[in-house]
RNA sequence: GUGGCCUUAGCUCAAUCGGCAGAGCAUCGGAUUGUGGAUCCGACGGUUACGGGUUCGAUUCCCGUAGGCCACCCCA
């Protein structure tokens, strides 16, 4: 027990009874992204702090206190280990992005990666130190139209993995042009009511006003005359944000809007949402977002091009598909080989015949009674059972109703099978 | 990182006032002489999370640590 070693604190398995969910889930989100032709990208799982520092932004919580911080070989005597665990994706893929000159590919480009990321917080249920994302990246596509393609592609997937009640928050936090004049409102704002700020506030408010509004704490009469970033939109910003949520109209894609909504890392520009799951009392409602990041390209160091991307959680997907009670539990078609004796040479070569012929098979490798090889096929989740009698008689039992079909030949076992 | 609740067999949980650590389920075997699920019988399974303290004696009371859950913070 808790002698031997555990998992470490805030990850966990994934035992066989669970991961066809999983599978299921990966599955749809492949499916969906080669639908929107998306190609798939493989990233590191480990970059430099400082790519994380610099993309997501110094005052982010991912940055200032999740860091998942991993050093290089023992005993280097690095003070400070230059390399964290990847708290998302959108950093790496766009430095991969850079690195490899893409820039120079037929764009815009749609990149889509599944993996697990890491943050060093606190565990709680739906929340880990190591968890699943599914993520699509755009690159290079400035117009609206790619956001709501993106927020309906968030919208699909969760109605095509069975959830209902799931909803998207929007929000433009404007560009390089009006957010310096939304945040000197908002500043100008909370800065004659610091005394009712909480600590973390007072400090946003130098570092990262926007966040302020993040601040459950922030009294309501606070959050409600607060400026709102809609209202200081730039032409071009409004026009944008106006254009998306006509599409989205359009799709009939549910949306609500949410001006409190900014997102933690400072890579957002204009476009900010969030998928939202209804009826779960707790906090971890968030199943995803995403956002436009037109910036991020240029302060890493490439070429200045437009990005948006979202990024999915399947552990708190899945969670939600629980309690919805609409995971999936499938158990594939599958066959016992039994026989009596010694017979494992006949056993085996059915097996392989079956196998070729595209069925799951699973022969029974001991010499029991037939009952007991029953028992234990039935117990495996087997829905049928051949078994091999002297000779060549063989017979296909249903272990579901019980009805068997005697001298079968081997070729016909499969179409019975496959139904 | 802060606070609250919790931790006994693989799982779900008992254990009187501080007095020999139990049950159901699961697993394995038998009843069953080569056709499963039911039923009955039996076996296996424990450093009571870990470490310390109080006590003749601690699953029980106290302290610490770890882990889980919940609420913050924030997010996926």
């Amino acid at each position: 027990m808790s002698r031997n070693i555990a998992a470490p604190r805030g990850t966990r398995d994934l035992l066989p009874e669970e991961t066809s969910a999983w599978s299921h889930v990966e599955s749809v989100a492949r499916d969906l992204a080669r639908r929107y032709a998306f190609d798939r990208i493989e990233i590191p799982l480990f970059e430099r702090v400082e790519l994380f520092a610099r993309g997501l932004g110094e005052s982010s919580d991912a940055v200032e206190k999740e860091m998942f911080r991993v050093s290089g070989a023992q005993g280097s005597g690095e003070e400070a280990a230059p390399w964290a665990l990847r708290p998302e994706p959108t950093a790496g893929i766009v430095r991969a992005f850079i690195e490899h000159g893409m820039h120079v590919r037929p764009g815009p480009l749609r990149l889509t990666l599944i993996g697990p990321m890491f943050r060093y917080d606190r565990p709680q249920a739906g929340r880990y130190r190591q968890f699943s994302q599914w993520d699509v990246e755009v690159i290079g596509d400035a117009g609206p139209a790619v956001d709501a393609e993106l927020i309906e592609l968030g919208h699909r997937f969760y109605a095509e993995v069975g959830l209902t009640d799931v909803v998207a928050r929007i929000n433009s936090i404007g560009d390089a042009e009006c957010r310096p004049r939304y945040r000197q409102a908002l500043v100008d704002h909370f800065a004659a009511h610091e005394d009712r700020l909480s600590l973390d506030s007072r400090r946003r408010l130098r570092i990262n006003p926007l966040r302020v509004l993040d601040d459950k704490d922030l009294p309501p009469e606070l959050a409600a005359d607060a400026p709102r970033g809609m209202d200081h939109l730039c032409d071009a910003c409004r026009e944008h944000f106006d254009a998306i949520r006509a599409l989205l109209d359009v799709l009939g894609v549910r949306y609500e809007l949410d001006h409190r909504l900014v997102r933690g890392l400072d890579y957002y520009t204009r476009t900010a949402f969030e998928f939202y799951v209804a009826g779960r009392e707790g906090q971890q409602q968030a199943l995803g977002g995403g956002g436009r990041y037109d910036g991020l390209v240029e302060l890493l160091g490439g070429r200045p091009a437009p990005g948006i991307g979202f990024g999915i959680g399947l552990d708190r997907t899945i969670l939600a598909m629980e309690e919805q009670g609409v995971a999936p539990a499938p158990r594939g078609e599958l066959v016992a080989v039994l026989g009596m004796g010694d017979d494992h040479d006949r056993r085996l070569q059915i097996a392989g015949t079956l196998r070729q012929a595209g069925l799951a098979v699973r022969p029974d490798g001991s010499s029991r009674k037939l009952g007991k090889q029953l028992e234990s096929a039935s117990k495996a989740g087997a829905r049928w059972a051949v078994i091999i009698g002297d000779g060549d008689a063989m017979a296909l039992k249903d272990l579901a109703t019980g009805g068997q079909r005697d001298a079968v030949s081997i070729e016909e076992i499969a179409p019975i099978v496959s139904g």
